[in-house]
Order: C-alpha cells, then sequence, then structure tokens
DNA sequence: TTTTGGTTACACAGACCTGTTTACTTAGGC
DNA sequence: GCCTAAGTAAACAGGTCTGTGTAACCAAAA
C-alpha cells in the first residue's frame, strides 16, 4: 500500500476518491438510510473526523456519490463492438441482462436513492432527474442516426423498457427481464420502421389473425 | 363514533385497521424508514404499547401493510365502464396517468419496500414478488381472452412498460410516462395481432423506409 | 528546527429508534 | 361489587445515528 508521495497532491485527492469509492459501494448495495458514515470510515480504516473533513455532511456525501455515478459514460459502450446504432441500443439490454445476473445487482441506484430520501433531499432527485434525461437523450441520438422521425417518444419508450426491467429484476430476481425488453424493444424499433434483422424470433406471434 | 359492544369484537378490529390505515399512508408518503412506530401511533392517539398489542414488531407492520396493498384489487377496474379485456388492459394506463398526476404519488410501494428494506427483511421481498406476479397474471388473462398465442410474454412486457412509467415519473415527475406506455403497448398489443383500433395515432411514425 | 496540515483517537452532544416496563384508568360482563 | 380486558401515560433500556470538539501525532516543508 505504498504511496507516492509529491508535494501537494499526495492523499488529499486519493483520500477523497477512496472514500467515494467505498460510499459508492456501500451505499448501492445496501441502501443509502442503511449505512451510516462510521460505517464507512470504518471500513476505509479512517476515522469519521476525516470523513467529516472532505465532505459536510452525510447528504453532501449521498449528492457526490450519485454525481459521480451519473458522471460515468453509459455501460453500453463496449470497446469495439456494438459499433452500428442499433447494435449500440441492442447492446444496452445485453448489458441490462448481465448485470442482473451479478449477486451485486440491486435495482438503479438513482431509483433507489430516489425512493429513499428524494422526499427530503432535493439534490438527490435533481441528479437522478438529469441522469435519467441523459439517458433518454443517449437513445435519441442512435434513433435519430437510424432515421427515425420520432426519434424523441420512442427514446422514451425505450428508457420506459430499461426501467421496468430493472424494477422488475429487482423484486422477481429475474434476469429473463431483460430479454423481455429486449424483444418489446425490437418491436418498437421495427415499428418505427428500423429493420432489426430476421423476424425469425418475433417476441409475441401473431394471434386471432386479424384482417391482413 | 360510537361503536357497538357486544362482547369480544368491540374496538380491536377497528383498532387495527386504524392502525395499518395510518401506518399505509405515512409509509407510502415518507417511506418505511423515514416512519418511526411512535410517529403512527402520535397520529393515530393511541399510545406506542397499543400499536405493539396489535403487532408484535415494525417488521410485522411493515408486512402488513404490504399484504393489505397486494391484497388490494387491480385499479383498472372501474365499476361499469371497460367491459372488454383491450379495454380494462388500456385503462390500466389511464388510470396510471391520472395516479400519476396526483401529488401524492411516490411510485409502487412495493419497489420502494425492496429498495429500502428488501436486502435484510424477507418478507417484504416475497409480498413484493407475489404482487408483481399477480399483476403480470392479471395482463395475461386478458390477453389470452383476446386470442394471443404469446399472452405469457407480451404481458411480462407490459408489466414492464407500467414499472418503468412508475419509476420514470417518481425521478421526473412527468405523468406524460403514462402516456408513453399506453402507445407502447399498443404497438406490442398491434404487433401480437390485437386489433386496437385506428391507427390514426401510431405512437412513432415509420422512418427510414426500410425496404418494404 | 520550527511550522504546518492532515490525520488519529476518543469522547461527547443531541436526537431518534425499537421495544419494554410500570402503574394507572376505564368500562363492560358476570 | 368484583373481574377482566384494553387502553393510557410516561419513563426507561439499549442501541444507532449525525455531527462536533479536543488533544495528540506524524511527516514533510521552510
Amino acid at each position: 500500500m505504498r504511496v507516492a508521495r509529491m508535494a501537494p497532491p499526495p492523499a488529499p485527492p486519493l483520500m477523497k476518491e477512496r472514500i467515494l469509492q467505498t460510499a459508492d459501494r456501500l451505499f448501492y448495495l445496501q441502501g443509502i438510510r442503511a449505512i451510516g458514515v462510521d460505517t464507512i470510515a470504518a471500513e476505509i480504516g479512517i476515522s469519521k473526523r476525516t470523513l467529516y473533513n472532505h465532505f459536510p455532511s452525510k447528504d453532501a456525501l449521498i449528492a457526490a456519490y450519485l454525481e459521480r455515478r451519473r458522471a460515468q459514460p453509459p455501460p453500453s459502450a463496449p470497446p469495439a463492438s456494438a459499433t452500428t446504432a442499433l447494435e449500440q441500443i441492442l447492446a444496452t439490454f445485453e448489458t441490462l441482462e448481465r448485470r442482473f445476473a451479478s449477486p451485486d445487482f440491486r435495482g438503479c441506484p438513482f431509483v433507489n436513492a430516489v425512493a429513499e430520501v428524494g422526499q427530503e433531499d432535493r439534490a438527490v432527485k435533481s441528479i437522478a432527474k438529469a441522469f435519467k434525461e441523459s439517458r433518454r437523450l443517449w437513445f435519441r441520438e442512435r434513433l435519430t442516426q437510424l432515421g427515425v422521425t420520432e426519434a424523441d417518444a420512442l427514446a422514451t419508450q425505450l428508457v420506459l423498457l430499461v426501467d421496468g426491467a430493472i424494477a422488475q429484476n429487482l423484486v422477481r430476481d429475474d434476469p429473463s427481464m431483460a430479454r423481455a425488453a429486449k424483444d418489446a424493444a425490437k418491436v418498437l424499433l421495427r415499428n418505427a420502421g428500423v429493420d432489426v434483422g430476421d423476424d425469425a424470433n418475433p417476441p409475441t406471434t401473431r394471434a386471432k389473425r386479424s384482417p391482413r
């Protein structure tokens, strides 16, 4: 655990990041209200006083935790794969399924945070809102690239599917929810004129054989 | 507020229900962890001891709160209207939009409860799971009535849209999320062969004009 | 060497939490 | 008139929480 020693930035910037990393893990996995600042400090091996030297209050730490998550790029951008806009969109749902399968998945940290403290902590709701909108715009950009005229409306529907899958998986522990969302997304995309490939696996097949 | 006085059931059943009603309101609006048993007792005007005579612990009260909500019928069954299966399905999304507009809407109580205490309270997760599955089956029944062959898969997709709209509305305070979900549901229904009426308002119009 | 800045250890305040205990009251049933 | 059941008030136990105050420490910079 040897750390490089220079002049001004020896430990200070590292310490703040270490606190945030630990807070991130504990807040996300166990809940914001379930974790006290003592627990975070003890986990790192620092005194509570040091933690309060870096963050003026627990609320500030919570906001920093969410802000740090918000600033991270969407997880659906693997290095070289998923090149086309359509592939990127569909890769989102595949990434989702992979994350659902992890025992560390605990739902959307922003939705959870709003559910936990969103009524009394305005900053939390504000950051969560910004995050959700950024994801919606991420979809919209790619839909526009695909030539979808109503990209805005469709982007909204896609984020509904994503958040629905996350919520359902949170209570049901069923990663297949991601596949259901992906299948629904394909139908919506096809309906918008996007060629999503072979119709070999339509999520819901015809029934009742309407006119046609 | 005169109550009939017999032998065994004079006030006891009323008291329990009063406690549950108050707990429901406070738990849902402010959060399970945010409300203490003192607050609930004080709100009703009873002593904390009386509350503990009816529920052995706060966890038991939480479970009873969720169980009571679970036992309530789906809100999408108005008296005489919404007769056909399709109308009932679509009415679900309209009811959703109406509830989004209320200042008392705070998301799905079951998802919130799991997010708040689902890691440490197994009963909560179990009840939430049962609730989600019952709603899915509610959709599936009606889809089967409509002759949809893959009713199971489509029912899952519809609950994804419902939960997605709830989650998005929770953080964005945008009731139009319910309309977006309804529009997406219509596309999925039409894709499954259900006649959802005029194509006058397709949620997402063609674009890019693929092969055809 | 002296200063300085971040850190530690530790106690503490003040609040809130769940759950229990004790002693008192009230009111109906026998 | 007595018994029982239920409720009340209020204190309390034992714990956790956020946030602060204080004195000592340690290592690097001057």
